[in-house]
DNA sequence: ATCCCGAGGG
DNA sequence: CCCTCTGGAT
């Protein structure tokens, strides 16, 4: 895809687009994370709604670690794969008050060595609590990536180099959430709204399987 | 039956 | 590389 046709991409989603932030509800960066981790596989709606109870309980590590595995689990029993999130919650948060000051660390590396924080986790973080030009590939931008032509790719890694490498540099910080936004309202999984999306000649969706009108 | 802001273990 | 974890919405 021509570098004009992708920063033409941006243009258009960032006019459409105007808020390009976060849907998971939070009043601080330890909340972020509990919500980022709790939100694998599940949808930020979801997530939403179990940490409306959680928070207001708990949202330190400290008051967390006090409700134990059983405890937390209560709160996050309608979220998906909520045992092992439950398991990794409570571990994350013994790390952060035993190795951090009970602070949300800064840096790739210590973010990925709690459990449950992958490099996509570790990603959102990044961008959305510290302000860094990280793109966190989640379903919606693998799919976008590779069924708009912007950046194919075989795994998520993949995809992210590929962005990282061709979005234009104004636009690297609000990629993220411009790519997560549109995927999940617009560009969606199974039936994608080609007729209100504001790509549609831009993207190469259309020239492969002619979707419908 | 498929998808949702994946990660960890084998 | 694959498999498993897992509930709710569509």
């Amino acid at each position: 895809m021509k570098a004009a046709t992708v920063r033409e991409i941006f243009r258009r989603l960032a006019v459409a687009i105007p808020n390009p932030t976060t849907e998971l509800n939070h009043s601080s960066t330890f909340e972020l994370l509990i919500a980022v981790i709790l939100s694998a596989q599940a949808t930020d709606k979801g997530v939403n709604i179990a940490t409306a109870k959680l928070f207001p309980v708990a949202n330190t590590p400290a008051a967390i670690l006090a409700l134990g595995v059983e405890g937390l689990e209560q709160y996050i029993r309608t979220i998906g794969l909520y045992r092992s999130k439950a398991k990794n919650v409570i571990e994350t948060c013994r790390i952060l008050v035993e190795q951090h000051g009970g602070e949300v660390p800064n840096t790739r590396e210590a973010l990925e060595a709690l459990p449950g924080v992958g490099r996509k986790t570790a990603n959102v973080i990044l961008n959305t609590a510290f302000g860094q030009p990280t793109i966190a590939v989640d379903t919606h931008i693998f799919r976008l990536g590779n069924r708009i032509g912007l950046a194919p790719g075989k795994t998520p890694l993949e995809v992210e180099q590929k962005l990282v490498k061709v979005v234009p540099k104004e636009y690297l910080h609000d990629a993220h959430h411009l790519l997560i936004l549109h995927g999940r309202y617009v560009c969606i999984a199974r039936q994608p709204k080609c007729p209100e999306c504001v790509l549609v000649e831009l993207c190469e969706y259309k020239a492969k399987t002619g979707f419908m009108a």
